[in-house]
RNA sequence: GGCGGAGUAGCCAAGUGGUAAGGCAGAGCUCUGCAAAAGCUCUAUGCGUCGGUUCGAUUCCGACCUCCGCCUCCA
């Protein structure tokens, strides 16, 4: 039994074997975001995304180092600069503020490194450099390209994640005035000279001033961090080309990576969602920031357990339809495991296998969640009977508690103990029981509805009522 | 036009060459003073359409229909 992953680069799925020759450690690497917005539910799909990845590694085994880029330079960002009149720290800092809570508010684990683009200038001029060395870069006009034709020519092949005829590239409408000087339209720029329109955004360099090309940060910050070879890199389905295409062009291109040892050994990538049907579009009313959601009263974890039902090569229909059933779907987890903590005494010899086992055959087939899913609400299924039967031991509720916080170390959306129930609604409670042997239910009810204001329910369950958190 | 992905119940969504996981919603039941909550049970003769291969197809093959993505802004 071992994990398999699809992988971008042999469109199969494979065993997952990590170029650590102890087979333990394993560098991760995804695009993250470029911070000139709120991030939007598509975004944070492919965050929870490669967070399930990651998770998935360690609850495996795995030692995991998870790099996740900041691009806080960039065209968008550098004209929404200009437009609010302020500093590149100022605008990105805002917005990198946000991720940092969002991911928070999804249950991210925190990537071990967020390398910022503006803080690694220098190895992207190295790595510039190196490529001019080699061959593959040209200077037009200040600014630095990258030639397919030489790189080609030297026996490399562009194209390894996509099937690019290269001759057909539909091109031409949408190249930007300031690369006209590109010996070929599919050329790509590793550095871009400063214009006037770039205001105080530039930073010196050997071919003057000017700033890094889109792609070439995710080289040099990946192979600074995780060596020029590593295991994974993530990204969303829209970065196969030509963003991951062309970082693979430039990594092997300057570092002439042998074949047994590629810049990446696998490259995963995540479906984007539709929502309500629908491409995500502002002017169709069905454009979400997570902060949207937020308003709209869903939570963090309503929102991830949503992201996780479906699997991550698929696109997926996001609706608040959906959300609405996740926060029925996560009472249902909650109640559960709500009663195993109650009933749970000791410390369990171990996690109860079968809910583990289950959950780990479907994680391995290419993180098949939907079927690991199932095996968590048959499990819940399974432990309800036994609680009806009252059937299960202090024992073996702690054994099944602690299988259940074993995969939720992957699935990270908690079932956190509940509530202390505070003395006076404790009282209210006991009121309204006295008031109900009493037989005075007029009584009772005034009691259940004064709860009520204040935000507590009573169910009144064979074994006696129980108060509970609206 | 090129390349790729997908169509499974009211909705979301797994899966398999041998007779359809799971969740939401819905229905019935249990419990209850009533209610709520919770739980249990049930809910697709069917897997876009039409052909083909096969003892057998939702699964493989072909054609067609529809939707989506990429083809230098994109998660």
């Amino acid at each position: 039994m071992a994990l398999r992953l699809f992988n971008t680069l042999s469109r199969s799925v494979q065993e997952f074997v990590p170029l650590d020759p102890q087979g333990r450690k394993v560098g991760l690497y995804c695009c993250g975001p470029t911070v000139y917005d709120f991030g939007h539910i598509g975004n944070f799909r492919t965050f929870v995304f490669a967070d399930l990845v990651r998770r998935y590694l360690e609850f495996r085994g795995f030692e995991v180092t998870h790099v996740m880029n900041i691009t806080d330079v960039e065209d968008k960002i550098i004209r929404r600069v200009g437009e609010a009149g302020t500093t590149l720290a100022e605008y990105t800092g805002r917005y990198e503020q946000a991720f940092l809570e969002d991911s928070e508010t999804l249950g991210l684990r925190a990537p071990h490194h967020r390398p910022r683009a503006t803080e690694h200038i220098g190895p992207i001029i190295g790595l510039i450099r190196k490529l001019e060395k080699r061959g593959f870069a040209y200077v037009a006009d200040g600014s630095v390209y990258f030639s397919i034709e030489r790189y080609r020519a030297a026996g490399n092949r562009y194209g390894k994640l996509l099937n690019l005829n290269l001759d057909e590239l539909r091109t031409g409408e949408r190249v930007a005035n300031d690369e006209y000087a590109k010996e070929s339209v599919a050329d790509f720029a590793l550095w871009k000279a400063r214009v006037p329109e770039d205001g105080e955004v530039f930073w010196p360099s050997p071919w003057g001033e000017g700033r890094p090309g889109w792609h070439i940060e995710c080289s040099a910050m990946s192979m600074k961090l995780l060596g020029e070879s590593f295991d994974l890199h993530l990204g969303g389905e829209d970065l196969v080309f030509p963003h991951h295409e062309d970082e693979i062009a430039q990594s092997e291109g300057g570092c002439g990576h042998p074949a047994d040892r590629p810049f990446v050994k696998y490259w995963l990538h995540g479906a984007h969602l539709l929502v309500e049907g629908k491409k995500m579009s502002k002017s169709l009313g069905n454009f979400f920031t997570l902060r949207d959601l937020l308003d709209k009263g869903f939570t963090g974890r309503e929102i991830r357990h949503l992201l996780l039902t479906a699997y991550y090569r698929e696109s997926f229909n996001f609706t608040l339809d959906g959300l609405t059933g996740a926060r029925s779907a996560l009472a249902r987890i909650d109640e559960c495991t709500g009663k195993l903590r109650a009933v749970a005494v000791g410390a369990a010899a171990g996690p109860a296998p079968a809910l583990v086992d289950r959950f780990t055959a479907a994680m391995d087939d290419d993180l098949n969640v939907s079927a690991a899913w199932a095996a968590v609400f048959d499990w819940v299924r399974d432990q309800n009977r036994r609680f009806a039967e009252e059937s299960i031991t202090p024992a073996e509720a702690a054994a099944e508690l602690a299988a259940w916080e074993r995969i939720d170390s992957v699935l990270g959306i908690g079932g956190e103990a509940e509530e202390a129930v505070p003395a006076d609604i404790l009282a209210l409670a006991e009121a309204r029981q006295a008031a109900r042997k009493a037989k005075d239910f007029a009584r009772a009810d005034t009691v259940r509805d004064e709860l009520k204001a204040r935000g507590w329910t009573i169910e009144d369950t064979p074994k006696g009522p129980r108060v509970k958190r609206l």
